[in-house]
DNA sequence: AGCTTAGCGA
DNA sequence: ACGTCGCTAAGCTA
């Protein structure tokens, strides 16, 4: 290795904080209330310095605690400094985090400060004849300087380079004499007192004069005039500060300055975390300051790949026996579309291209047995589109034992980038090369470009399985991904693949409809107020709203004023302007014809709508809709609702039936907090609401107001989120006061409720996650936060997330077992949709009755719990219909 | 292209 | 600051 021969070494508290105070807190904030202003002040201001300075080696030292020897000695040293910012405390943990991402060492000892810990490499980078740069805001390193050991010292528009020339014209004395100037003077920022009535001039001529302290204190009773006097009567002070002042430079390090390195950023780590602060402009100023440097870029793993010749794919697959296997597939998919193109195969010792244009009927039957074979285990990054694409071939895919996003989604729920270049990266340590559009791949006759892609995604997919494997062995989630996730994905695969019925006519008349709504409403609008404005501009809204009409301010946005529905039906009972109706009419019908434009562009030639199901975005384990999101259609409103009559049952299909969970939540909430009244309030049988009210009025039911009724119910709801009583008093527009007394009198009837609640945010910020009834894991770092806003958020994702979770489970092992009985009986209607507690069937003639009770039975019995679960049905020739 | 505001669902 | 989890569309800014 190297001998390092330039070593930049950094006091992390003193450079942390010089950001923190330089750079605004206001201008550096997340949307989720992380503060980065000192993260990414020290960002901007190191990689300033690597960039100037070039430096071959880096450390970081960090004080471990506000202790040292130093107050041990006297425990009065820094006892002036203030406490630390909690704005600040925060980001030291992401600075380190930051660090890490860099592979830049940062090391903290016990019981010493960083100054020490730089102090000690210093000396150890002398005697290895290394040149030595200090960044510190702390004047004590100055005793470090020598001819090779420079400190750059913030100054107060730039770095002063502190060499011994700048020390001797700045101070009158040499670097290795200005602790002893220092202890004469008194450093304020330290609280240790000097000597009173001597400064930096009076000192320097001393030291000088009489050849350093300790002579200046033998000879004391010789130094004249009040200054002398004032010498002698606090030269205890001064030998206090000498002491105090003096750094260590022999500390055991665990890291020593000869195995500092330049630092290799890991920029898969690098972004992730840069997403995370939301940072954007200092990606390139990473990449630009390691690249000039020439650090080893990419661990760029080259894959050999074999592209498997028309006629040789049997023999190939026969070579590879039945051992676990990696697949990449390639092919276009996407708005009712799966068409797989070719594919990849990657065995422990060899990769395999195979191009389905171009095999022989042989190769084909050999491949669709290989594939089907449920006795070769098989490993997919994304499995779901590929297989609809081997279904349209007729063929299939059995044996996968992971797929690689879901594995590494249940790991961590939280994470957004499940690409496979960042698996790779955070998995393997290796870089994958993005495929490129314009890139125009060298001309190869025999290989086709798509080989070496495709290949050397089999081979990482293939790798990433055993990481991958065990860090879902350790948090418990292996049985998660084998029996439930993986399983799900064919039957998602399926729902997809067969879509949902439309009427296009239905559709279109309603968008008419909308349309003419929307017309009307935006001519009356334009009328009340003479002018003609973008009614879709909050900000031109707002210059008409608050500038021209004088309306009151309404809530503050980051750029100005709400102009959301709840602001304005406000501006309209205060003002009674007719300007705001017809804008919320507008609002409402452009909103209503938009998604009907949206479902009917959706529609594919089959006449029939394909969503595409995310098994791997919710951090709670439930589903998302996507493209379009048919997990959002209206319902509440009358006139939304009508878009469900769009959706129908298809030819050869009877009706619709939709079936939902009622009450899932709160079922959950009963059982696992075990609330015996809560219990009981389910198994009366009574309307759940009714009952939860007349315990906690300590009515009759039938005494129950449907006031009382459904205050009770908003607290239900609001339960499971981590309801504040201000949100509650906000949502039934009634006193924070009646809020707080609504939920105590709440607790106090359902006290079970209450302790589980707690328990559950303890034992979550205790294990560092939440768990489901399925063992699904969320990670919540910021239960530890110090920033008061992201630890409560992160209360409330504890609260949320096992009761969330825990229907998604439920209604996904429903899923599973009404998709097995389905088949089992041979019933050809068929699972279409999934709303989160609702399934959506096609009825197949004369299947209704039968479809009832199965659904009814395997809803209802996915789980046992200590409570029913109450599954409503309906049937109808529309979706609207269909609803109860 | 990416952010902000708004609004729909569970 | 003040209830969780999502998706889409539009306007606006860079």
């Amino acid at each position: 290795m190297n001998q390092p021969d330039r070593v930049l070494l950094v006091d992390g508290y003193s450079l942390a904080f010089r950001a923190f105070y330089g750079y605004p807190l206001e201008s550096f904030t997340t949307s989720t209330g992380q503060y980065t202003n000192a993260i990414y002040g020290f960002a901007t201001l190191l990689l300033g310095t690597i960039r100037a300075e070039q430096p071959t080696a880096i450390g970081v030292a960090f004080d471990k605690s506000r202790t040292s020897f130093r107050t041990e000695k006297y425990s009065d040293y820094k006892a002036n400094r203030g406490a630390t910012p909690p704005e600040f405390v925060g980001q030291v943990e992401l600075i380190k985090e930051f660090l890490d991402a860099l592979g830049i060492t940062h090391i903290e000892v016990d019981n010493y400060e960083a100054d020490d810990i730089i102090a000690t490499w210093s000396q150890q980078a002398q005697s290895k004849d290394m040149e030595v740069l200090i960044t510190s805001g702390d004047r004590d390193t100055f005793q470090l300087i020598t001819d090779t050991v420079t400190v750059l010292y913030p100054g107060r528009n730039e770095t002063i380079k502190m060499t011994p020339q700048a020390v001797e014209e700045k101070y009158g004395v040499p670097p290795q004499r200005y602790p002893e100037l220092a202890a004469l003077v008194g450093e304020t920022s330290d609280n240790l007192p000097g000597v009173p009535g001597v400064g930096p001039k009076t000192a320097a001529k001393w030291l000088g004069e009489y050849d350093g302290l300790e002579n200046l204190i033998r000879r004391a009773d010789q130094v004249p005039g009040k200054a002398g006097e004032s010498l002698r009567q606090h030269t205890d002070a001064v030998e206090r500060n000498r002491r105090l002042n003096a750094l260590v430079r022999d500390l055991d390090l665990p890291v020593s300055v000869g195995e500092l390195t330049g630092g290799q950023p890991d920029m898969g780590a690098v972004n992730q975390l840069f997403d995370l602060l939301q940072f954007r402009a200092l990606r390139k100023r990473v990449s630009e300051v390691f690249e000039v440097r020439e650090v080893a870029p990419a661990r760029e793993v080259t894959t050999q790949v074999s592209t498997i010749a028309p006629g040789e794919v049997e023999a190939w697959l026969a070579q590879q026996g039945n051992s676990q296997a990696g697949i990449e597939f390639q092919g276009q998919w996407g708005t009712g579309t799966w068409v797989v193109e070719s594919l990849a195969i990657a065995t422990s010792d060899s990769v395999g291209w195979i191009d389905l244009a171009a095999i022989t009927p042989e190769d084909e039957r050999a491949l669709v047995s290989w594939l089907a074979n449920p006795e070769i285990p098989t490993v997919v990054h994304e499995v779901k589109a590929p297989l609809i694409g081997l279904w349209e071939r007729g063929w299939d895919l059995h044996g996968v034992v992971c797929d690689t996003q879901i594995a590494a989604y249940l790991a961590n729920p939280d994470r957004r980038s499940l690409d496979l270049v960042s698996l790779a990266d955070r998995y393997l340590n290796r870089t994958l090369v993005a495929a490129v559009a314009d890139e125009q791949p060298a001309f190869n006759f025999f290989d086709d470009p798509a080989a070496t892609t495709v290949g050397t995604n089999a081979r990482t997919i293939a790798d990433l399985a055993a990481p991958l494997g065990e860090e879902l062995a350790a948090k418990e989630c292996a049985e998660l991904l084998v029996d439930v996730e993986i399983p799900l994905t064919r039957v998602l695969a399926a729902m997809e693949k067969t879509g949902v019925g439309v009427d296009t006519t239905t559709l279109t008349s309603l968008r008419e409809q909308f349309n003419d709504r929307v017309v009307e409403a935006q001519r009356l609008a334009y009328e009340s107020i003479g002018q003609e404005i973008n009614l879709s501009s909050p900000k031109q809204l707002q210059v008409v709203l608050f500038d021209e009409l004088k309306m009151p301010k309404t809530r503050k946005t980051k750029s100005g004023y709400t102009t959301d529905a709840e602001a304005l039906d406000h501006l309209l009972a205060t003002t009674g302007h007719p300007f705001l109706e017809h804008l919320l009419a507008h609002r409402d019908s452009i909103k209503l014809r938009q998604s009907v434009e949206g479902l009917i562009k959706a529609t594919a030639a089959d006449g029939r709508i394909h969503t595409t199901y995310l098994q791997t975005v919710a951090a709670t384990g439930r589903l998302s809709s996507q493209d379009p999101n048919l997990q959002n259609i209206p319902a509440r409103s009358a006139t939304g609702t009508r878009i469900r009559e769009g959706f129908i049952a298809a030819d050869g299909f009877e009706a619709l039936l939709t079936a939902d969970y009622s009450q899932i939540e709160m079922r959950i909430m009963a059982h696992v907090s075990g609330d015996e009244q809560l219990v009981e309030a389910f198994n009366s049988g009574q309307d759940f609401h009714t009952v939860m009210a007349g315990h906690v009025f300590g009515l009759e039911t039938s005494e129950v107001t449907s006031e009382q009724r459904s205050r009770v119910k908003a607290v239900n709801y609001g339960l499971a989120y981590g309801l504040s009583a201000f949100g509650l008093s906000n949502q039934l527009k009634i006193s924070v006061a009646e809020a707080s007394r609504l939920m105590e009198d709440f607790f106090d009837k359902f006290g079970r409720v209450r302790d589980y609640l707690q328990s559950e945010v303890q034992l979550a910020r205790q294990r560092g996650y939440t768990e489901t009834i399925l063992g699904r894991r969320r990670y919540l770092p910021d239960l530890d936060s110090t920033n008061r806003t992201m630890r409560e958020m992160a209360e409330r994702m504890a609260l949320n997330a096992p009761i969330q979770g825990t229907a998604a489970d439920i209604i996904k092992l429903a899923m599973l077992k009404l998709d097995a009985r389905l088949k089992a009986t041979g019933l050809a209607s068929r699972m279409l949709l999934q709303v989160h507690d609702e399934l959506i069937f096609e009825v197949a003639p004369g299947e209704q009755e039968s479809l009832e009770e199965i659904v009814r039975a395997e809803m209802g019995n996915a789980v046992q719990l200590s409570v029913p679960l109450d599954v409503s049905i309906g049937v109808g020739p529309t979706w609207a219909q269909a609803a109860h």
